[in-house]
DNA sequence: CCCGACATATATCAGACCGATACAAACTGG
DNA sequence: CCAGTTTGTATCGGTCTGATATATGTCGGG
């Protein structure tokens, strides 16, 4: 899934200028399941317009600077069309958080508590953003299928994170127990599994 | 969270081939929360010989080809922790499933519904995965929060699939009466927000 | 017994992408 | 009035992906 169709995605439902294609990536209706960098978009737009699959006037706006807005065009409706037609690849997660977290034995539980914390932060400022910009529009039913499932996503996260923070303060001992687990192990079958 | 820590952090653990590197990131340990392909790994691997975090030697094995296995050393273990330090990113997760599904009211609801259970059975397939792989090991604590959140943003995902599928299936009427509204709205407002 | 399919294993590379950076116009608050 | 924030466009080095190539070995079927 390439940034020209993800523009062209965007441009599906309405006109709109590069800066505001990013905000529907971060923050916005789509936030929850994909993203794309300026440094993607703005080269992407430019090939649209090179193949007419979207066209672009300046609009000047009052209290703000121009802005370039892009309207996708009837070839570009069925080049985007084409584009959802390839069989999709799977999910992909990627979270540092936890890659992190997932070595908290190596590291001081200040720290972990601490990462911890700021992981629940971050969905929390994720979830209310999701919930302020759209509760109050209506939305299509596929539309609302996948919104609403960004939202179950994010509140099950923050579920998650809530109840089993104390697991992590138990970190020590824990560690402590798993560590003699393993050296019985170790006694008992020479190390070899 | 470039490529090289990756590797160092799956050799944390123990030493491993590049093969096996990238199995730990599918349908391994770190498969729900992080990916990397062969085209970084191997890089990575060669990166971390050269500024010695890691050692390497030849194994030879019956019944398969010879593998590269590398050991992490002392130096790489403190370069990793210092990679740890840093402020991660933010969780990112890209689904085209769900921003194919989306666009749902362009496509034939048969093709909905077959991405949709396509959706669903890959869930499935990485679910049962994970489960056979993990669940009799004994894990450290952090670990098995990481591995816990992992099963349960699965489990989730898949019970809302499978509860909202249908919503899908009403598709076309209730397409019908949005587009209803978007007439109304457009004959009192003129079109504009 | 060979053939294709599959798993294991390493490696490379063009093309795409990200994150940082630069620039600029306009508002906002101290 | 100046610093900081928001809106807005653009570029670029470095990194990553996905496809591809290559090779060894197993396994089951015709």
């Amino acid at each position: 899934m390439d940034a020209k169709t993800l523009c062209l995605g965007a441009l599906m439902h309405s006109e709109a200028s590069g800066y505001e294609i990013r905000k529907l990536f971060e923050g916005g209706p789509f936030s929850a399941i994909y993203d794309v960098s300026f440094g993607s978009i703005y080269p992407a737009l430019t090939v649209l317009l090179d193949r007419e699959w979207a066209t672009c006037c300046v609009a000047e706006q009052d209290g703000r600077p121009d802005k370039k807005v892009y309207s996708i065009t009837p070839a570009g409706r069925a080049a985007f069309l084409d584009a959802l037609a390839t069989t999709p690849a799977p999910d992909k997660m990627r979270s540092e958080m936890l890659f992190i977290l997932s070595f908290g034995d190596h590291l001081p539980r200040s720290v972990v508590l601490e990462l911890v914390d700021r992981y629940i932060a971050n969905y929390e400022d994720r979830l209310s953003a999701i919930d302020d910009r759209c509760n109050d529009s209506v939305l299509p039913p596929v539309r609302r299928f996948v919104h609403n499932f960004g939202i179950t996503m994010y509140e099950t996260a923050l579920e998650y994170l809530r109840t089993h923070r104390a697991e992590l303060l138990a970190n020590e001992l824990s560690t402590r127990e798993h560590v003699h687990q393993l050296e019985e192990q170790v006694l008992t079958t020479g190390g070899r599994q």
